[in-house]
DNA sequence: AATCGGACGTGACAGATGTCATGATTCTTT
DNA sequence: AAAGAATCATGACATCTGTCACGTCCGATT
């Protein structure tokens, strides 16, 4: 958490207090690799940032009060100089591709080799990129996001079981036209019905 | 990995090899612990268990191969001297219920602070219990799990996005039969439809 | 022997959902 | 200026869902 004595110099966030201690701990064994901050979420993730100028940003995508793939966008904006290296559970396609939009360098899954993340750190440092082959892969066969902005709000609600009514009624829509959407939304997605239209959006990272 | 000089031998089992390897290296940093081996899952943890006969095991509850729950009980049976810390990211009063019903003597969440780790394992070493009081006061009082076996399937599925007449032909019921679990289901927990219901049960614990 | 809960069924009905045709409006791109 | 896409709408229709009343059968408890 102090000095880098050529050492890279890495912040961690992640909202999970005890993986976000582990992977300190982890990356602190590497010799090369200093801790030098952790956050548990994207606002405070950039404070710190500001403070201690990172070389590398490792962050988790699901957070509270800020998004990893928001946190890479400012990142890129605000403090060029550090690189990002998004580390998630979830193999979206979606995910990926946002996260390479918002300029990160790195996209690494947490079901990977521990040994890997320090090695994925020391290559996004020497200024490569570093994405999981089998996600990238399934990301450029999968194709984009096919949902218009509002199929994915109105997907999202059904999704949390709400009806086409209620659904409408937050929206300031006619019942009509969010059954529209949510019929759309199914076909594009070739799903049964709305509850499998949601699933098969959330699993590609689309909601 | 290796020997223990009056140390607490303990095991780790976490299917996401990231995670695994951060929680070992956050342990190892403590001076009166030492990892005596990783699992990815159930199934191999038996294995090193009855190899190592650690003091402590800590252990994910979803993994695949065997759960975290099913691993508690088979350890109590074949290895009452082993512990067992049940590490965690879901709050769910189900999951801590079936927990403690399975012998395990510690019940923690991921997102507490790292230190507490190494605490509950010193604790659960001594043989006291360790268990989240905010989660256990929620288990409480949401009571127990009103779903019978067949709405469990049969809310489960629903979840999936099938149909009343998708699961019938699944579970060789009739249509009406399906409807009628769901309508239970529904009532029971308070829900607005399925969705709603599968979304409630999920988030207890139950499904 | 009587009672109770779980599993399974039917029939009927109202309301929710999914589809389709058809159209208006607006904004962007060619 | 024309074409395309996104937003929003209506009406009509078939199907799916959720509810209720009412049963049967079985195994465990009393």
């Amino acid at each position: 958490m102090r000095e880098g004595n050529g050492k890279i110099r890495v912040i961690v966030a992640e909202d999970q207090g005890m993986v976000l201690g582990a992977l300190a701990a982890l990356l602190e064994t590497e010799p090369d690799i200093a801790v030098c901050g952790k956050a548990a979420n994207g606002r405070e993730a950039l404070t710190v940032i500001a403070k201690q100028k990172p070389d590398v940003l490792v962050t988790d995508i699901e957070m509270p009060e800020m998004t990893g793939l928001t946190l890479a966008a400012e990142v890129r904006q605000r403090h060029p100089q550090t690189r990002v290296v998004i580390l998630t559970t979830f193999a979206r396609p979606g995910y990926l591709r946002r996260a390479l939009d918002a300029g990160a360098k790195g996209y690494l899954l947490k079901d990977r080799p521990a040994a890997e993340l320090a090695e994925a750190v020391r290559r996004v440092h020497r200024g490569l990129r570093v994405v999981d082959p089998d996600l990238a892969a399934e990301a450029w066969d999968s194709g984009p996001d096919p949902l218009t902005e509002r199929e994915r709000q109105i997907l999202w609600r059904a999704g949390e079981g709400k009806s086409s009514l209620e659904i409408a009624e937050e929206l300031r829509l006619s019942e009509g036209t969010v059954r529209n959407y949510l019929s759309e939304a199914i076909s594009k997605l070739g799903a049964a019905n709305r509850i499998d239209a949601a699933r098969i959006a959330r699993a590609k990272g689309w909601l």
